[in-house]
DNA sequence: CGGCTTATTGACAGTCTGCCAATAGCCTGC
DNA sequence: GCAGGCTATTGGCAGACTGTCAATAAGCCG
């Protein structure tokens, strides 16, 4: 597509935070539609209002967009559960499990998009990102439920959000389970894992 | 990297097959090293030891022998398990699930790469190749434990590679996980999606 | 109001992708 | 063993895209 620039307002000036912000929102806009490779320099400037130079000069590479934007596509919400400590494990996990599936159908595709997203061959720089958010779901995951921050705890339920992420495909895009099912179905996983049993 | 050609082998001609297999062999080895966009056509090409005309005759696009070369990356090997009908459903998960990290451990950084990659905003061709494989490898689990191939239990199987996938990399990337610790949960994880609870 | 800092621009060079006409292996029939 | 044809293979061309850099001007401060 190789429109001609519109009028172009004149040129105006804005606080390097403003503009980070102004292109990272162009970005995520337009790779939640088109992916990496078919979304050129010139397509992000456009959006946010600017010329090519200025995204390389404060990204200096399209990658570093791409990877910025993805970091804040990524982030799950702070829960904001009201916390029973008298209820048994079980119906603890069962609501934290609900709350997820709730922002899951909230957010839908872009949870679904940004989630359990991941890479193919050594693209080792997004892999780092999700990992960041899996982890960092992990913590507020066991805040949640009641337990303890233990380095090993954490290492099992930071393996969980890529399972979230492909039931929550079954449920919200392909209608192939309930969210009931897929309610109990990670309620109980999240219960083996979480178990003390070695 | 602009190399000159080596001496280049005068033009050999080979069946359509051969060269298909010749090209996407190069382009695994080239993929499994760097991503998708750092491998050049050029790159390509001389890896295999052909033009880059010939990649867009035979592939007509380099995305199209990325998911070629994708394809046949994440297969997963026929299981050659003895069957015992006679022990309980238990025992026989735990020893699919044992085969899966066998092959796991073998196959190694591929295996992971691939079985769970995905992808992010969009990136629907991909994701599509992956679904394929998760579909037959629920067909092919479901086999090994003896299981009827009810379309609802593969729906359920098809979710779980994912998950493999990333306690996988907590065992062998990380080692944060003894492999017993995985196998325990990933077996009783599979025993919970196969219940016919409803 | 004039000057300075620096956000912003526009153009340039190199690389890459996709296309297409030209070339030359290999096989077939004689 | 040779000529001819089919088609695998090549090389070069045009367009697009990315990254760099010096030049420009917007907004702040004295």
């Amino acid at each position: 597509m190789t429109t001609t620039e519109p009028p172009a307002t004149a040129r105006t000036r804005l606080s390097p935070e403003q503009r980070r912000e102004q292109i990272i929102a162009a970005a995520q806009r337009l790779y939640a539609v088109q992916p990496y490779n078919q979304v050129s320099t010139s397509a992000l400037a456009q959006e946010a209002g600017v010329t090519r130079g200025l995204i390389h000069h404060y990204f200096g590479d399209k990658r570093e967009l791409f990877l910025a934007a993805m970091r804040e596509s990524i982030v799950m919400p702070e829960p904001d559960l009201p916390y029973f400590p008298d209820l048994p494990t079980e119906q603890r996990v069962r609501l934290v499990v609900e709350w997820i599936l709730d922002a899951a159908s909230h957010y839908g595709q872009a949870w679904l998009n940004a989630s359990g997203a991941a890479n193919l061959h050594g693209e080792s720089d997004v892999q780092a990102i999700i990992d960041e958010a899996d982890e960092r779901a992990a913590r507020l995951t066991l805040d949640a439920i009641g337990l303890p921050d233990s380095a090993h705890l954490r290492v099992r339920l930071r393996a969980l959000p890529p399972l979230f992420k492909s039931v929550g495909r079954e449920w919200l895009q392909r209608h192939t389970m309930t969210r009931e099912e897929a309610a109990t179905l990670l309620t109980s996983t999240v219960l083996i894992f979480v178990e003390e049993t070695r």
